[in-house]
DNA sequence: GTCTATATCCCGATAGAC
DNA sequence: GTCTATCGGGATATAGAC
């Protein structure tokens, strides 16, 4: 990623992005920030106004990649089906766990409503763009009209989230691919192009 | 809990499992702990070995208790359909999340081996348990025999351990809900007794 | 068994030199 | 803008009195 290029500011917020994705807020000081963006402590105390303030920059940079990762591929060809597909075969990091979704287990995120906010913002943001295309499906005849999308975007997203939990539990990808073939296996129009 | 009649080997345990779900592992100090227990340094280091020792112990009665929790509901009464919905269904403190599913976030317990294990088997067993139930109601005509049962456990439990996600992203059980009736809608049998 | 005292290091932040 | 020095407090553990 080129680290070393960038100014002290940007290494500052790819670092702590990196730390909170393997160790989150609670598990992150801002000493181990500056040994791994290479800075001092003036550094971080001029450009930001403390660790909440840099950790919120870093947040609200990571949600807004997931938000474009996720839209890329849920805006891409085929049928709402196999856009759901795509998005839940996507390639992921899976024992690293998803960089948003983690945060709502640290309790001093979900305490502050500014730290909270952009990881509220971004789920809400791709369940709701899943429940536009399970709509979509239902209005093409290929999902069956007593589905409610919001639900089943619910269940999609949940799974993905979720999914992480049972593969960082047992300390294999494998699980979260069974969850993902569960669930496809639960959707998936029995014909192609019908009801169900 | 009538936390202050029992044995201060007792009252650490328990103050223990409280902190961890509240703050996970990394978030919890000794310091606090014995606060909460009404306990000094002392007690600590006399009945366990560290903080390590002393959250092994905390997640392990917690892991039991949960895997019991779990049966109590799978094994009641009801069509398998009815035994998983009733898993899904039944009343979790949706806010505070999972109680063993969150330590899969925290970084020192998934670099420790020992402290992983009863989250691993704990999850593991709840997930091949409605696998079980699945490959009953399958055996019965009410699910489709094109299911697979770990996948569809794999699902299922994905489906509570990201409904937890969600729900504290939002601040709302809200999801949670919305997640599970999601998924109740994709596996409910069409007609009852009825294959879909 | 439980307590207090102490040790060593880390936490998050500030001050002020350069 | 970046550095080092320093602060008051907390984390984790040990020592030793009672």
């Amino acid at each position: 990623m080129y680290i070393e290029r960038m100014s002290t500011s940007e290494r500052l917020i790819e670092s702590t992005r990196e730390l909170l994705w393997e160790r989150g807020y609670v598990g992150t000081s801002p000493k181990a920030i500056l040994e791994h963006a290479g800075a001092g402590q003036g550094s971080m105390y001029h450009h930001f106004k403390g660790k909440p303030d840099l950790a919120l920059a870093a947040i609200r940079r990571t949600a807004e990649e997931l938000r474009a990762t996720a839209e890329r591929v849920l805006a891409g060809p085929g049928t709402p089906y196999e856009r759901i597909e795509a998005y839940l075969r996507r390639e992921r990091d899976v024992l690293r766990g998803c960089p948003v979704g983690r945060l709502t287990m640290d309790p001093d995120v979900i305490a502050s409503d500014e730290l909270r906010a952009p990881v509220d913002e971004t789920i809400a943001w791709i369940r709701h763009r899943i429940a536009e295309i399970v709509e979509e499906g239902k209005r093409q005849g290929q999902f069956a009209p007593s589905l409610d999308g919001e639900e089943i975007g619910a269940a999609v997203l949940a799974t993905v989230q979720g999914g992480y939990v049972l593969a960082r539990a047992s300390g294999s990808p494998a699980a979260f691919d069974a969850g993902v073939r569960g669930l496809l296996s639960l959707l998936a129009p029995s014909t192609p192009g019908q009801r169900r």
